[in-house]
Parts: structure tokens; C-alpha cells; sequence
DNA sequence: GTGACTTAAAAGTCATACTTATTTGGGAGG
DNA sequence: CCTCCCAAATAAGTATGACTTTTAAGTCAC
């Protein structure tokens, strides 16, 4: 096919590594389904395939065995593990999945999971929030009623996402915290269902307003009541929840 | 003992591969703080200090580096990321943060995920849970009573574990079914920290009941209370919730 | 001081040779 | 015919040296 001289690989488009690409191809693969539990791989096909060196397809084949993803034993190669096995948590197989067909059904688990922990995080927050936080609190939270109105999604989305982040953070929990992004993607990804013109529920706007207000005064039990019911309705709109 | 040619490294302990050993030697390492964020490691060092090949010690670095534990830069070297950083979902950095110092402060952040997440997967399991798993979630409390009284934590506990799992198991979302390692960790974790012949709190024993009762009958919002109850005493004894 | 050029350090990649574990199949013995 | 053990084949694991690429840092002219 493609010469380039008696030696050296097809042009590479460098990213930020070899490995990456290799890892970046072969992940989403796996978690789309691709290659359905039980598939083996042998690494000198994989070599052939991504014409890469031993080493890269190793250094990738070692992260996605790290996530659980895949097993590599000797003798039989490397094997696709079931999906219970997965490290569902890991922010790269989220992403990969969230990338791939199981986007619906992943939008649910992560969905129900932000239910579970934002309301205990802003509980948390009403205890633990700093003033600097508070402020950042209701400011987003007024953009949030200020974007509300008129066809200004993104921007709403904004500081909706912002919002959340700092509840996560101001709970003062380093597992609530690191699903920030969790959230944001969950909240965007929601967006993209809708269509663009229709303007946010005006309740779920004055909840935020409410949280907001509950966090700076520092009752925790009307942060997570609020919380919660920002967070049912969330559910409510993926039939998670009866009607 | 070193006979064995000219060439060759010293003696392999041999565990599933050299690098295996890298990484659970660097790995509880780096999250116990001995190489502070900043620390710069070099890949040539590591060599050295491991006595093993490039091969080996990359692929230990990418591993690290897919948990954002490190980041590998050129003409930098390995650098040790910031706590915030790290992925601290990830079971395999659990392991090492409890294995290490920060114990006591990763137990909290858990056990406040759990509280988080336990009552809301008591309410999905009460209506998706397989007549199979309300029969053992029933079994499993029954143990947990006939074993309450006596000095038979250890037995207790097994059951206590396994009652959780199901739970958790029953709710229908992977990613909760997924934090049972955790809670088992948890569970067992706290344990160790009280006098073994102290029996369990008969209050705890007869809540689990209620929730296998609860599951079964279906009710969501009573599995919901109970097993909230439960995981409000095991934030109390970590005076995470004032008394 | 500023900007362009050079240098060197360290990770990244490749090819190859070699080692080790493990499955599989076949043959000896029951 | 079945069992057990051994040998061969196979694919991952490891080591090593040569080379490439990125980039921090130093240097020199302006």
C-alpha cells in the first residue's frame, strides 16, 4: 500500500502518543461491544493492525487490562472480560461508553448515581461551603434565572454545570468532588436530547436558587431536600421514576 | 543467588509479572505521599531501583499515569500529579490509600459515599429484585441475628457483607452494584478498629431485617428509611453526623 | 531585554533475541 | 477406555541497543 522507504511505519499522525491511539481505538471498541466478552486478541494481530512496535500495543493492552477491561494471560492471549467486571467509575471508560451505543443506558446508571450523591453532597456543603463558595453559589445561580428565558441554553447550561461542580466541591468530600465531571456530562448530555428552543423548567431554575440560599445559610436539611428535588426531576425525565 | 550466567538480572520473585511488582511498589508509594505532587521520577532511576528493563517500568508508568497518578512528559520525566487529581474511584487506588496512611480519611470519604448511596439502591432493589435475591437478602439477615450475640463477629460480618452486596447487586445499576467491594472494604475496615468481642448493635441487626422485609414487600420507601437508619449510625460512628 | 537558534536531556518508538508459563495432544501404563 | 504424565507448540513476558521526537534551557546576536 502506502511506500515510504525500505523501513519506518506508515505516517503517523501523532497524537499525544503511540499508545494513545492504539488505547483510544481498541477502548471505545471493547466498551461499544465490539468484541463481546470472551473475544481474545493476540498482540502480534494488534501489532499488524495498528502498525505499531510490540512495546506500544503492550503499554496499551497493560490500561486496558488495568480497567478491567480485558485479561492477558499466556499462552491464550489477550481476553475480553464480562461487562460486570468493568471499572464502570473510571472516567475513560465513562467516557467511551457515553461515546458509544450504550449512551442511553449509561445516561440512566449515572443519572440515578447523581441522584444518590448530590443531595448528600449539598447537605454536606450547607456545613462546609466556604463564603468565597457561597458566593460563587448564588452568582450561578442568578445567571442561571438571568439565562432562563429567551433561547440561551448554552449559556444556561454554563452555569448549571458550574453550579453543581461547586456543590461537589464545597461538600468537602474528595469522592463527591471528582464527580464533577461525571454531572457535567450527564447535565450536557441531557441537553442534546431536547430540543434547543424549549427554555428550562422554571421550578428546577427557582430550586437552585433555593439550594443556593440554603447552603449560604447553612441548613443542610433544605439544601439536600432541594437537591433532591432538582434531582427527582432529572430522574423523572428518564422514566426513571413513575410519573 | 546470582548463578546464572554472565548476564541476567538478580533473582525474580516472580508474581504475575515484574510489572506487577512495579506498580504495587510504587503505586501505594506515591498515594501514601512518599513522593510528594511535584516529584519528578525518572525512568532510568526507576530501572535501577527496580532492576528491571524499560519494557517493564513503562508499562507500571502508563498504568499510573491512566489513574492520573503521574503524568509522563519528555525532557521532564514522571511527575507525581496533585491529590485532586487522582483518580479516587479507582479500586485499585482504594486499596492502596487504605492500606496506607490516609486510612482513616479515605474510611470517612467511603463511608459518607456509601450513606449516599445505600438507601437510594434499598428503594431500586425493592422493585427489581428477583424473588432469588429477596430470598437471600431474607437469609442473610436471619444469619446476621442468629450470629448478633456471642462473639461471632467474624461470621456476622460475612453475612453483613453479603447482605450489602445483594442490595446493591438488586438494585439494577452497575455502577452500584459495583461499590460492593467497597462497602465490603468498609465493613470489614471498621471492624478491625473495635474490640472483636463486642457484639453488634441489636438496633443495626433488626434494621437489616426491616430492609430484607421491606425488598420483598416491595415497599421503596420503607427499604429507602431502614437502610438509610443503618448507614446514619455508621456515620455517626465516625463522627461525621454530630450525635 | 527580546527573539531566534542551538543543544542536550529524557521519554517515546522500534526490532530482535530470548525466557517463561500454559495449553494441548499424544503416548505409556493402568 | 480412562488416567496420568510428559513433551511440544504457542503466545505473552522480558531484556537490550539503536534511533527518533519533543521540549526545557541555555546562548548569542540584535
Amino acid at each position: 500500500m502506502d511506500e515510504q522507504g525500505p523501513e519506518g511505519r506508515g505516517q503517523r499522525p501523532r497524537g499525544r502518543g503511540l499508545h494513545d491511539r492504539v488505547l483510544e481505538s481498541l477502548g471505545p471498541a471493547i466498551t461499544a461491544g465490539d468484541y463481546p466478552p470472551g473475544t481474545v486478541l493476540r498482540t502480534d494481530e494488534l501489532e499488524r493492525r495498528y502498525d505499531v512496535s510490540r512495546t506500544v500495543v503492550r503499554e496499551a493492552v497493560r490500561v486496558l487490562e488495568s480497567m478491567h477491561l480485558v485479561e492477558s494471560r499466556r499462552r491464550v492471549g489477550v481476553t475480553v472480560r464480562p461487562t460486570e467486571e468493568w471499572d464502570v467509575f473510571d472516567p475513560q471508560v465513562i467516557r467511551w461508553r457515553l461515546a458509544g451505543p450504550d449512551r442511553p443506558r449509561q445516561l440512566r446508571s449515572l443519572t440515578a448515581l447523581r441522584s444518590a450523591i448530590e443531595p448528600a453532597a449539598a447537605a454536606l456543603a450547607a456545613e462546609h461551603a466556604t463564603p468565597e463558595q457561597c458566593a460563587e453559589l448564588t452568582e450561578h445561580a442568578l445567571n442561571m434565572v438571568a439565562t432562563s428565558r429567551g433561547q440561551q441554553l448554552p449559556a444556561y447550561l454554563v452555569h448549571d454545570v458550574a453550579f453543581h461542580r461547586v456543590i461537589l466541591r464545597a461538600s468537602g468530600n474528595e469522592m463527591f468532588a471528582r464527580l464533577g465531571d461525571v454531572v457535567a456530562e450527564v447535565l450536557t448530555g441531557r441537553t442534546q436530547h431536547r430540543v434547543m428552543f424549549s427554555d428550562p423548567d422554571p421550578e428546577a431554575v427557582t430550586l437552585h436558587v433555593r439550594v443556593a440560599e440554603a447552603v449560604r445559610a447553612g441548613d443542610a436539611e433544605a439544601a439536600e431536600r432541594y437537591t433532591r428535588e432538582i434531582t427527582v426531576g432529572a430522574l423523572r425525565e428518564l422514566d426513571i421514576l413513575a410519573p
